[in-house]
DNA sequence: ACCTGAACACCGTTCAAGT
DNA sequence: ACCTGAACACCGTTCAAGT
C-alpha cells in the first residue's frame, strides 16, 4: 500500500485551503481525503484539531499584512480591520481558537505590532493605543462572528434574508414598536460590510485623541 | 414505566438554566437527564436543537430589559450593551443561532426597540439610529464571542492567562516589535469587561451626533 | 519512523415499538 | 397522544498492528 509521506507544512497548507472553501464545516475526515491519506495520520504531525486551526489562523493573519499601501494612520488601520474581518468571516471558529492561546504566532504578532504603531502615529500613548487596539479587534473579529452565518449564504439568498428581516420590522405594530417601524427600511440595509464600515468609522472617530 | 409529561415551556426553562450553567457544553443528552426524560422526547416539542437555542436566546434577551433604571440615553444604552454582552458571554453559540433567523421574537424585538428609541432621544434620525444600532450590537455581541473562551475559565486561571499574554508581549524583541513591547503592560490589562467598557465609550463618542 | 484501520466516546436526530 | 429505546450518521481521537 502506498503510504503517503506527510509533513506539517503540507498539512497546514491543505487545511488553510479547506477552511477557505468550506469554512465552519472543516473536518479532519475531509482533510484526510484531500491529502490522500488516512485522517488519523494527521495526528502524527499535529497535536489536535485546535492546534491545526491555530496554525491556519496564523497563516491567515500573516496574509493580511501583504501589499499594504502607504497612507495615513486611519486609512491603514481601516484596511487592516476590514481584512481582519474578512479573514474571520470565512471561519469564525478560528477566532475562538486563536483567542484561547497566548499570542505567540508571527502572523498575529505582526498585525498587532502594525496596528499599535499606527495608533502611536495617531498620537495615542502606549496605554491608550493598547486599549484602542483591543477595541478595534473586538469590533472587527466580533462583527465577523456575528455575520458569518449569513455571509455563508449565496449572495441572492443573503439579500433575500436581509430583505425578509427588514420586512419583519416594517410589519410590526407601530404603536408598540414606533422606533423599529420608523427605522425598518434602514435596518439590515446594504451589505454587512457597509454596516461594519460605518461602525468602524464611528469607533475611529471616538478613538481619535482630542487635539 | 412512568412516562414523564413534558411541555415546551418546561423544556425551554430547563434549557435556559442548563445553558446558564454549562454554556457552550449544552447537550440534549444532559437536558434530557435534567428533565428526567429520554433525550429524544424533546423532539416532540421542539423541531431541533437550534430552535431550542433560539427560544433560550429570546428568554435571555427579554431578561435584559427588566429593572432598567431611568437615565439619559447614553447611560441606558451603556447598561443594555453591557447586559447584552454578559448574556452572550455565557453562550456565544447563541449569537450565531439567533442571528441566522429573522428577528421575530419578543425579547429581541423589545431590546431593539429600546435601543433605537434611546438613539432617537440622542438626536439621531431613524437612518443613523439604525446604523448606530448595528454598530452597538456588533461590538457587544462580537466582543462576547471573542472573550467567551477565556471568560469560561475560573477567575484565578483567567488572570493567569492574561498575565502570561502580557508577558509574551513584554518578552518580544524591542527592535522588531517596538510598539508591542512599549504597550505590553497595557495589553490585556484589567478585565475583559474593562476593555469592553472602553471600546463602548469610544464608539458612543463617535456616534454622538455633531451638535 | 510513519501510516493504516479498527475501535471508542460523544452527539444530534430518526423511527418503529410501546403505553 | 406522547414517551422509550434501538439505531444511525458524523466527528474527534486513541492505539495496536502493519511496513
Amino acid at each position: 500500500v502506498g503510504a503517503k509521506r506527510l509533513d506539517r507544512e503540507q498539512i497546514v497548507d491543505a487545511a488553510t485551503e479547506l477552511v477557505a472553501s468550506v469554512g465552519e464545516r472543516f473536518t479532519l475526515a475531509e482533510l484526510g481525503r484531500r491529502l490522500g491519506a488516512d485522517p488519523t495520520a494527521i495526528y502524527r504531525h499535529v497535536r489536535d484539531k485546535s492546534e491545526l486551526l491555530r496554525a491556519v489562523g496564523d497563516r491567515l493573519h500573516a496574509e493580511l499584512m501583504v501589499g499594504l499601501p502607504r497612507g495615513d494612520w486611519r486609512s491603514i488601520v481601516t484596511i487592516l480591520c476590514h481584512r481582519l474581518r474578512n479573514a474571520h468571516l470565512v471561519a469564525p471558529s478560528l477566532a475562538a481558537t486563536v483567542r484561547s492561546e497566548p499570542p505567540r504566532q508571527p502572523g498575529e504578532l505582526a498585525l498587532t505590532e502594525r496596528l499599535l504603531s499606527e495608533l502611536g502615529r495617531a498620537g495615542l500613548d502606549p496605554h491608550d493605543a493598547a486599549r484602542a487596539y483591543h477595541a478595534l479587534i473586538e469590533l472587527a473579529v466580533g462583527s465577523a462572528a456575528l455575520d458569518a452565518s449569513v455571509a455563508a449564504l449565496a449572495p441572492e439568498e443573503r439579500e433575500r434574508t436581509y430583505a425578509s428581516w427588514r420586512r419583519a420590522y416594517a410589519n410590526l405594530d407601530p404603536a408598540q414598536y414606533p422606533a423599529s417601524t420608523a427605522a425598518a427600511a434602514a435596518l439590515y440595509a446594504g451589505t454587512a460590510d457597509d454596516r461594519f464600515a460605518y461602525a468602524l468609522d464611528r469607533l475611529l472617530d471616538g478613538i481619535r485623541p482630542a487635539v
